[in-house]
DNA sequence: TAAATGTTGTTATCACAAAAACAACATAGG
DNA sequence: CCTATGTTGTTTTTGTGATAACAACATTTA
């Protein structure tokens, strides 16, 4: 018995994230599993330092996930695990909400040089961010949609998009596998692109280029191991590059 | 301008919490406020070091908050404030339920000695848990409830709760000033204590006994300010003493 | 009874890693 | 040339992790 609880390491950390230290955890943990115990009895549960369990303790204790006993020695219980974690995550939320007002305030009064997304061209990490930005783009197009996309995992959201968008938008649309029937306005292009051209080769890489408007396009390519990258801009160096790209494509894929 | 922006150490304060360090929170901010910004300008807008900017950008970015540019310098925009606070809570969500449910099953399958609360006296610190072991105990109520309470932030849970017992629980209620009507197994005696008592003297203090079942005993008493403090306990000596502190209550109040 | 032993709770101290703060340097662009 | 940018490295600081020593008290043993 009184193993270490290798286990235990694991089942502590995704405590961390909600504010407790590695003792912390461990403490919280091994008294779960001994409820009433004393302070020497979590030092030998948890592998914490004896010395360090009082002050641990303590800490839990103005965090109110643990009650103290008066006696002698001093006993310990947890509160439970649920009440435990949503009183975590209601200090957290709290602090989110409030957040959120207050840096939407700020993003709110400062005047923003519209010039500012001109011209340059952005990197967008993180593929929660990239969908966001994709879509917050497509919805925003007013007369056309150039699209070409060889991934998976967007697919159905991506058409579901795109037949949403108002009638004057004309929408052309280069992919693998299609299937849905589409309005006329709606152009599609099926053609899965040799392997040597080095798009959707194999297993997980991915790639795709929207033009919107012929004003701003954003270009995404990654593997579902290593995630996504994106760049977006209005520049109209990189429009006409992708502009250009997208006929050349277009037309060779014809053939 | 260019001022140390004063306010800017408050607002990033809350998004520690989230996660991100002094200097991240601080840098994203001053993000908002300049969309676009180099990192000089952020240097010079939130006083972080500049050389301690880059890092810190580069950090951002791989958290997705902020997008970079290619160009030189380098430029930064920042992710919407909802966006990105929704981010990172749910992050910290998805940690959140996994703890919460490896944590319930540790602390089910914990075999959680039944003597353990026995003849110990519990304290319990935190406003909620005060309140949640305190609704629960008198949920749990089957014969009897005896209480006396001189505070007025719970009064109104307190008393739907109380009424909502089974017909079968006697409920003795001590306290001041009683508006509600109630059906006739409930006993409601009235009573200002004189100042000179101690309990409930003047503006925020506060306090309560609550004895369910002539075998659980729970005592409150604190200030709105420094935060509540209880004792909780089923040894007997405990029960006895508060039992005997609630007749001799009931009887001196009754003069 | 008195000495030896063990446990508890506390305190002091050290080690370590992450973050914060500073200094130095290479380079690109005006 | 000079300024500003981007990068690198080093120091200081802070919070946490880890060890040792100590006083108070209880228990055991001679």
């Amino acid at each position: 018995m009184a193993e270490p609880v290798p286990s235990g390491g694991s089942i502590a950390e995704p405590l961390k994230s909600l504010g407790l230290t590695k003792y912390e955890a461990l403490v919280y943990v091994a008294l779960l599993k001994a409820s009433g115990a004393t302070a020497t009895e979590l030092h030998e549960l948890s592998g914490v330092p004896r010395a360090s369990v009082y002050p641990v303790l303590e800490r839990l204790s103005q965090k109110h996930l643990v009650s103290v006993s008066n006696t002698s020695p001093k006993r310990f219980n947890p509160v439970k695990p649920d009440d435990a974690i949503d009183l975590l995550m209601r200090s957290i939320e709290s602090d989110a909400t409030r957040a959120k007002t207050e840096l939407s305030r700020v993003y709110a009064q400062a005047e923003r040089p519209a010039r500012g997304d001109q011209e340059l061209i952005w990197s967008i990490h993180g593929d929660d961010q990239i969908r966001s930005r994709l879509f917050e783009l497509l919805r925003g197009a007013r007369s056309s949609v150039q699209i070409i996309f060889y991934w998976d995992h967007l697919k159905e959201e991506l058409i579901t998009t795109l037949l949403s968008l108002a009638a004057t938008v004309r929408v052309d649309i280069i992919t693998d596998r299609f299937t849905t029937p589409v309005p006329d306005r709606i152009h599609v292009t099926v053609r899965t692109p040799p392997e040597s051209h080095g798009i959707a080769t194999g297993k997980c890489m991915a790639g795709g280029v929207v033009i919107v408007d012929g004003k701003q396009a954003m270009v995404v390519m990654g593997s579902k191991e290593e995630g996504f990258t994106a760049l977006y801009s209005e520049a109209s160096g990189f429009i006409r590059f992708f502009t250009m790209y997208w006929n050349f494509f277009s037309s060779w894929i014809r053939t």
